[in-house]
DNA sequence: TACACTAAAGCAACTTAGTTGCAATAATAC
DNA sequence: GTATTATTGCAACTAAGTTGCTTTAGTGTA
């Protein structure tokens, strides 16, 4: 295992997912940040967390990276195989409680899953 | 229903996602295209075939967008949930005859889905 | 065939998420 | 305290996708 180092801003974006009601942003965390801290610098530590398996990530419809803490997810399966639903209005990115079984394929060697279903949330519904 | 014309660009893309073998971003329809198109003109293309129901697309790991022709997709459900799944190292999205049951969700209206399932193809692995 | 109407295409400028290379800073070990 | 190097900052860049406006070319009608 590489040498790692705990930092004020590491705790940071901990303490921002962990009091997020959804996923977030880069931008997002960015925005929540009590300090100032460089874009780039959040990419890396989501990045370094991500490889931990300590954060997840889905891609929004819109092409953009929404993180979350893992919870379960790893802890009791191998891959966090649970579904996400992104609001076409407000974009917000929830994780849901629900489990998709992910068939066997038969030519591809399945690593992570990302199940996005895509939507109007409660929220918005006019 | 509103007017819609038939161009020579419109067929082209239609014929390269026909004689494709997986989904394609607009990048590569762009290069695939037997005439210099400009890249706006593919981009709006794709946005009516979408409307129409003609192709779906997912967004990949990347961000990036794929395009792929619905065939039974609309016709048999009225949303496309099957599975797809890209490869971490050529970036091929591919749809799989894999359908997954969607669970009633109580605070959000589904209105698409995009399961992506990453990992390595047959191909790439080495 | 000529003409009108307007959907579709082209173009250039812009937006923005994410990346890269390198220099500066600061956490940790000794 | 000092050395080591993980982490952060900064600036410049890349690339997907968008926007506003002009030009081109399908299609219906005379
Ligand atoms: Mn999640
Ligand atoms: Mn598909
Ligand atoms: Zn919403
Ligand atoms: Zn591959």
């Amino acid at each position: 295992m590489k040498k790692t180092r705990n930092t004020q801003k590491q705790d940071y974006v901990i303490d921002i997912l962990t009091n997020a009601k959804h996923t977030m942003s880069v931008e997002a965390i960015l925005k929540a940040m009590p300090i100032k801290v460089n874009k780039t610098t959040v990419y890396r530590i989501l990045e370094r967390f991500a490889e931990k398996g300590k954060v997840h990530f889905v891609t929004g419809e819109d092409g953009k990276a929404y993180y979350a803490l893992c919870n379960d997810c790893n802890v009791k399966h191998e891959m966090h195989n649970h579904i996400h639903f992104q609001c076409k209005s407000c974009k917000k990115v929830t994780c849901l409680p629900y489990e998709i079984e992910v068939p066997e394929l038969k030519d591809f060697e399945v690593q992570e899953t990302q199940f996005l279903m895509i939507g109007i949330c409660d929220m918005c519904i006019s």
